[in-house]
Parts: structure tokens; C-alpha cells; sequence
DNA sequence: ATAGTGACCGCGT
DNA sequence: AACGCGGCCACTA
């Protein structure tokens, strides 16, 4: 058993935070570690979870409310699977985050919390 | 030390 | 509405 970076326990840990029946998004975890828009290190992270941990990894789901595993596959068939044991619902491969969505964050079930403006450091490349 | 990859996100066309 | 592209960070060869 190898030691794994600290940044994966953390990312496991607020990862357990999502209470039952509950999903969350990438980003939400990526935010509550203070990796705030790097989700990609959180589905990194999640890709690289030890085989018997107890981190309900099925409940992390993308902006879109879509598993983001390859389709096809054992790993996205069983997050399903289990997610629907949960009490999720899918509707047409979807879940509705604005039911679901874990309350990581103040005003998260609106998509567009007024003031509270996320960094913009899109450059205007327009020239 | 450099390069490549990844269970993503947001914006532009 | 759907598709494509770039960007950011950490980890592995």
C-alpha cells in the first residue's frame, strides 16, 4: 500500500462529505478544497481511489449532472447503479442538480448566485 | 528537468 | 442546442 499525496486524502475527505442520496459536482469538490475550478484534479484524484475505500465516489458528478465515466464501462454502470440505490434519479441519464446537489455551497441550487461572481481571468484575447 | 495525460469547466462559434 | 477549443493543476514516465 503506497502513500498516497495529501492533496487525494484531501479530496477524498470533503468527498465523504456528501451525505447520502446526495450528489456533487466536480467543481463543488474542487472548491471546497480550495481548488477552486480545477476539477479536473478532483476527477484525477478520484481516478486514482484505492480499491476499498469507503468514499462514495458515485455521488461526484459533472457540471451536467451526468456521469463522467466512459460509457461502456463497469465503473459508469455501477455509479449508477448505485446512485439509484440512494434514492437518484436519473431522467434521460440525467440528474436534476438542482434537486440533488449536495449543499457544499450557499445559493449553489441557483446556477447563477448573484455577487457571487467567480474570478474572471478570461483574458480578451480578441487582440 | 520536460512532456504527456486526465472521471472537468466555461465560453465561443 | 450541440460541438469544439483552451486553460488550469497535480501526478507519472
Amino acid at each position: 500500500m503506497k502513500n498516497y499525496p495529501e492533496l487525494y486524502l484531501t479530496i477524498w475527505k470533503a468527498v465523504r462529505g456528501v451525505r447520502k442520496g446526495r450528489v456533487a459536482t466536480y467543481g463543488q469538490i474542487a472548491q471546497i478544497c480550495g481548488l477552486r475550478g480545477h476539477a479536473r484534479l478532483v476527477g484525477y484524484a478520484l481516478h486514482n481511489l484505492p480499491p476499498n475505500s469507503d468514499i462514495p465516489w458515485h455521488r461526484i458528478v459533472n457540471t451536467k449532472g451526468m456521469i463522467s465515466l466512459r460509457a461502456h464501462t463497469k465503473g459508469h454502470e455501477l455509479q449508477e447503479k448505485l446512485l439509484e440505490s440512494e434514492g437518484v434519479k436519473f431522467l434521460n441519464g440525467r440528474i436534476d442538480l438542482s434537486k440533488y446537489g449536495a449543499d457544499v455551497e450557499p445559493g449553489a441550487g441557483s446556477r447563477k448566485a448573484p455577487g457571487a461572481r467567480r474570478r474572471r481571468r478570461s483574458v480578451d484575447k480578441h487582440k
